[in-house]
DNA sequence: CGTTAGCACTTAAAGCATCTGAGTGCTAAC
DNA sequence: GTTAGCACTCAGATGCTTTAAGTGCTAACG
């Protein structure tokens, strides 16, 4: 890898972070001013010849400059890209933005997001807490007429959750009595990912009369264990997809995609370092071949609980960009974590 | 209004009708061949130049067909278009979609809005029930941990909210009571819109030191309390903006104009008639000259309560749309009505 | 009188040739 | 290994012509 001499390096760093600033292809003359007339240009375009060669840089065609290819950027955020820190005046802007949260870890990246988006200019995605191996802490049965009820579940996450409940019949004391007594047998204490709706459907058949109001409240209990294990997901600036003409081309083609929700839980669920850059056919989808994507994860607690990140044109300003999203998740990890007690 | 002869009134239907579906200018020769040459092509040029004259139609240039103006929609809307019954299997396919609705009206929405937006290729936008005229039916306090607890409030209007409260000290079951009291004292049966933060701070002097436990929990209702007479908005569909050409001239501005949200919550509980289609120039914000909006309450009980519709292109096939759009906000509005017992 | 045929006129869009300039690759000299 | 010099390439701009769709107007028709 270190196969590239010292200004081969500096030529291939200056191309890419012109492109990056400018958008425009990069030519041996104006790269030769940049660096002081120190080599001539025609130097440069010997040297950027070999670069092509090696698959750094590309030609849109003959007569036009050089623009950085796929590998070069990641040449470039690999081996070149000064290890930017960001400055203490950032870092407040972004901490007291994000401290007046309430206390709703949907409304803290819901902001952090769009100060995200703000910041890059392109699309921010985050997903919500969630805790596959979390256990059920707590559960409660808020009742709220006669035959609709709240179901109120805390996992040893901190993540809570609840919903309304309607039954046929009515929610009578005793009723509520067995509910907990239920809860206290069998759900607390035990993994959200053991209670399916097999696991109820077993419950319930040994309850004789009782079945047909402890059923639904049940199946609420499994929704909302479910709904513990999976992640919501927050999209910040969609319409900076139409700020870069390399996305804006295909940007139904990508909108769509983002909005099937599916793929991108994955995409954000599925990188397994703590800050992951995939640069344009990097991307698991192909949807996302002509973009990059930033994410990091963030912890609550000790566990990493979810991503914050943005999917942006491959021309994008890393250095900038991976320390300030690196910062990001982790306040957002130090946010979540103080309020969970 | 009535000025248009007979045929005039068919040749402007015509003209809309073929340029909804096809989107290209249409020119007297086609005209005539689609009213099987029972009028010559002559004709017909002199009519339209005439409704060119009227304001009903406009030529992109001379040498192309008219297209409509938005006036000439307009006229078409209110006086020419075929008042469509949606079929029952379309009628049956939107209820059975809906069906499977949990009881959560958040997620009715997104539902509903997923259908529209696929049924109509256009941006669908819905708004959560809200009542500013709601009055607080119910609180509860659901301890969670020793310094946190969950208000649980429940409005008139079936709205129910629910946010997690930290405090600085313990919540016993003493401050419980007297949280308790103070809801059933000061707040159970009034308006959502007398509880205030200046409400709160008269309310907490008066507390002595249970101050610092009770003020984030009676905050924390007041919260609510604004919550239940706000609306959220559902946003589905919004890569549809990219189909249409007209729009996605200025899709950046549009999709930006929907995402500040404010104007968007106003244009969805500004119109006043159950119905409202509003023809470009006709919508109230400057951002939405190129948009056709179609939107319709759904009442709960039998106060209106929120909007759904679409913003689309002025060319929107008004006559299938308006009474797809009138049958939905019935559906939601039936389904909502049930679910509040 | 309204309707129609005929025809000259208009115009956007497509096709085509030319020109320009930025940038290259290569060769030969340093 | 580096540089100057120069012929070469090619996208994009400019300007011209052609094409085809559609019009407006006039004069004739029933």
């Amino acid at each position: 890898m270190a196969g590239l001499s010292e200004r081969k390096q500096r030529i291939l760093a200056l191309i890419i972070e012109s492109y990056i600033s400018t958008g425009e292809p990069v030519g041996s003359k104006t790269l030769s001013a940049t660096m002081g007339n120190s080599v001539s240009s025609a130097t440069i375009r010997n040297d950027m010849a070999d670069l092509v060669e090696l698959g750094f840089l590309m030609q849109p065609h003959t007569s036009a400059g050089r623009i950085p290819s796929q590998s070069g950027y990641r040449y470039y955020v690999d081996n070149l890209m000064a290890k930017y820190e960001l400055g203490t005046d950032e870092q407040e802007r972004i901490k007291t933005w994000l401290q007046s949260y309430s206390g709703e870890p949907d409304q803290l990246l819901e902001k952090a997001g769009s100060i995200l988006s703000e910041l890059t200019n392109c699309v921010a995605i985050s997903s919500s807490p969630s805790d596959s191996e979390a256990t059920i802490k707590r559960v409660e049965l808020v009742p709220l007429s006669s035959k609709t009820a709240m179901v109120v579940l805390l996992a040893s996450s901190g993540i809570l959750k609840s919903m309304v409940v309607r039954t046929d019949s009515e929610i009578t004391v005793e009723v509520a009595e067995v509910f907990y007594n239920i809860m206290q047998s069998y759900f607390l204490g035990n993994s959200v990912a053991d209670i399916d709706i097999a696991f109820i459907q077993t419950l319930v058949a040994s309850l004789g009369d009782k079945v047909f109001v402890m059923s639904p409240l049940l199946c609420g209990v499994a929704d909302l264990c479910t709904s513990v294990k999976s992640t919501d997901l927050h999209f910040n600036g969609q319409s900076n997809i139409l700020n870069h003409p390399e996305l804006s081309i295909d940007a139904f083609e990508l909108m769509d995609f983002l909005h099937r929700e599916a793929p991108t839980k994955a995409l954000l669920s599925s990188h397994k370092k703590p800050l992951t850059v995939a640069i344009g056919e990097e991307n698991a989808f192909k949807e996302l071949r002509n973009t990059s994507t930033i994410f990091s994860k963030y912890s609550v607690g000790d566990k990493d609980s979810g991503s914050i990140g943005i999917i942006g044109p491959t021309r994008l300003d890393y250095a900038r960009l991976i320390p300030s999203i690196k910062y990001l998740a982790g306040v957002i990890g130090t946010l979540l974590t103080e309020t969970l007690e």
